[in-house]
DNA sequence: TCAAAAGTGTTCGATATACACCCATGC
DNA sequence: GCATGGGTGTATATCGAACACTTTTGA
């Protein structure tokens, strides 16, 4: 009985939001030391390290891999089906990359926002990093893709809280009409334009700039900006 | 850096919610083992075993703790901080119990819910369990205190989202009133008798017996009753 | 002058909130 | 008959949903 209570090695994961206007994207990595199948595209992820909160691991992840230092995250689920790192191809991989007998691995999963156009500093050990249209991912090792599916339900539930992360995936400057897109493509559904207007025009802190666009073959849209530190302000108060 | 990485010992534990119309209570238990610190009560758990899921684990010490089986439940969180379990009467705990190294316990946190008056056949290693008001819980070891206190806003949007959940906690006969006082416990606010009639009748699954109370020194009332089949099927058609 | 996207108000129904009195029962 | 909790209705405010035309700009 008592042998059979295991250690095991744990991770984490993150699924890295990005928009393009048009779409929500995923930021994935090449896995590597797989040469051989050279288009395997995985989370973002590591081994957590001794002394290290699962917070802290996925920080340290994602800075690797953006070189961007305190990212707003959340940590959405712990993912341990015994079955997840079974597949041979994973196996070897994981052997490979770590040199280390892994019988079992369990990991936490997490969400994280980012600029998609943000220059990434990508200072870890991927080779690559990859942006992928939501609606169109690749095949991914362990059970990858059914985190990223379970993370698109939770990135609702995350903006309905706590709306100042939408603006994590626009730029600081942004017209209406993208934020609309961008909550189209959220909840994946047509949102009234009229009543979108109404509703961010209810939020104190999404500020009408002077500015407009410019060199748009249409009327040019004004520019908006979120004021994050009244909106913090705002929501300690409450 | 590589040698950094680290295995982990993982176990879950369970915040199981109960009701005794008056306040919620949590489900704790003795910290077997630990003589000298006769009155040391923690929340259920384990560490998991070898080829199970988390899921699974904190299945098996709901089962072992109340002797039902499938309860609902659901994970909120993992716990991780590399200083939870590193107090020292924690630390020789550990060892007595699971005569194994262990260098660094991580845990993924559950809630439960149970009827108060169930009886429950502690099929397990646990001496006792007892319910706790939430108002006057123990000191626990490791970060006990913390998982039971992040539970609370996690009930809450539990039962926001899937009112279901509320009748676990009451008996299979109750009163609107009964009704009523658990989702004052559980929003810790006075909510307004009338409005809250008006919501409850509105559900459909929510159904009113003939049957009333007896035997009470006031006007006697009505029993309703939760129809589970028909609310999940009107919730599967949504 | 045309194409393309920006911007703008009103109405309606549903939902949440506030609020105070009579009713049934056992003692 | 009194103490205790059960049960009820109305008015108002707020929120979300539906819906179509004019404006600005570059090509």
């Amino acid at each position: 009985m008592k042998t059979n209570f295991i250690h095991t090695h744990l991770s984490v994961d993150c699924v890295v939001f990005g928009f393009d206007d048009k779409q929500l994207h995923i930021l994935l990595v090449q896995r590597n030391g797989g040469e051989n199948n050279a288009n395997s595209l995985k989370l973002p992820g590591s081994l957590i390290y001794e002394g290290e909160d699962v917070d802290d691991a996925a920080q340290r992840v994602l800075l690797e891999l953006t070189g961007i230092k305190r990212m707003k995250l959340k940590q959405f689920h712990c993912f341990a089906s015994p079955d997840r790192a079974n597949k041979p191809e994973d196996m070897k991989w994981l052997d490979q990359t770590y040199r280390s007998n892994i019988n079992r691995l369990i990991t936490v999963a997490y969400l994280s926002l980012c600029k998609i156009d943000r220059k990434l500093t990508n200072v870890s050990k991927y080779k690559a990093s990859k942006w992928c249209p939501i609606s169109d991912l690749p095949e991914m090792p362990f059970d990858h893709n059914q985190i990223v599916a379970s993370s698109l339900t939770e990135i609702r539930n995350w903006i309905e809280h706590d709306i100042s992360i939408a603006f994590e995936l626009l730029p600081n400057k942004f017209t209406i009409s993208q934020l609309h897109r961008l909550y189209e493509a959220v909840y994946d559904k047509k949102i009234d334009i009229r009543n979108f207007h109404k509703k961010i025009a209810a939020l104190n802190d999404v500020i009408p700039l002077d500015e407009k666009q410019e060199g748009v073959a249409h009327r040019a849209a004004r520019y908006y900006k979120f004021d994050k530190h009244s909106y913090n302000k705002r929501k300690m108060t409450i």
